[in-house]
DNA sequence: GACAATATATCGCCAAGTGATATAATTCGC
DNA sequence: GCGAATTATATCACTTGGCGATATATTGTC
């Protein structure tokens, strides 16, 4: 069918992208790392994570890396890099957005440590 | 209420947002923006849209800002603002840790990446 | 031995995105 | 002036997906 629009990807398996493009990690590892990569703020349940991993492996987003101990590991496939890729250019073009309608610092001009007042809020 | 994550926002709230960010906007204007700040590659419909205006009216993201002709104006609240910047701020805390990782080249080779066809996960 | 942490997995609830559909006014080409 | 496309708002049902709750078992620690 027709897609419209290119889909864009939950944070949440955004930030499983980001854990397995790495190295290849466990479930649990993924988790958190995950809570690692946002400073604690996105705290992702086994709910959440599995029901991604198994959505992400029927997509072939990511491939299965062997188990050791009762670890199953994970691995990005290379669909999954080129859609975090994606996703990755995607969330920079927000931002130039952003910046272009000045609700976002200048970042050329922070580099001058001076003058810089951020204008949030 | 002991809520475990700060909620992230979903992509096609953010565009709202950012649209309503620089001036008060009518529906119909909000999907042309969206779609012109996405470059077109990010095309609301009208039921994405109005469910998403109803619960950001009811959450006070946003409010009404009154009707001329047949159209009806939404404008940002303060909580809107200040949701706005910290999905912004989670964007730019997203693209620093990809940094960190090497995952993002020069942008030449991320602009390629657009030609891959996403598949819906 | 008890308890916390590690580790994987499923269930059902509900919120949210989306296409289809409806309705009506306006604008534009012919 | 007429039909078609565009503008504009709105609801509906469908399906996906996030998430808490729950279950089970192992490993490490006090």
């Amino acid at each position: 069918m027709n897609s419209k629009t290119i889909e864009t990807i939950s944070p949440q398996v955004l930030y499983i992208l980001l854990a397995l493009a790495v190295k290849e990690r466990h479930g649990y590892e993924i988790m958190k790392q995950v809570k690692a990569d946002s400073d604690g703020k996105v705290i992702m349940g086994p709910g959440t994570l599995y029901g991604a991993i198994k959505r992400m492996l029927k997509n072939g987003w990511i491939k299965e890396a062997g188990e050791k101990d009762r670890r199953k590991y994970y691995s990005l496939t290379e669909l999954g890099r080129k859609n975090l890729s994606v996703e990755l250019q995607r969330y920079e073009e927000m931002l130039e957005k952003a910046r272009k309608k000045n609700l976002l610092g200048n970042p050329v001009t922070a580099k001058f440590a001076f003058s810089y007042v951020r204008k949030s809020l």
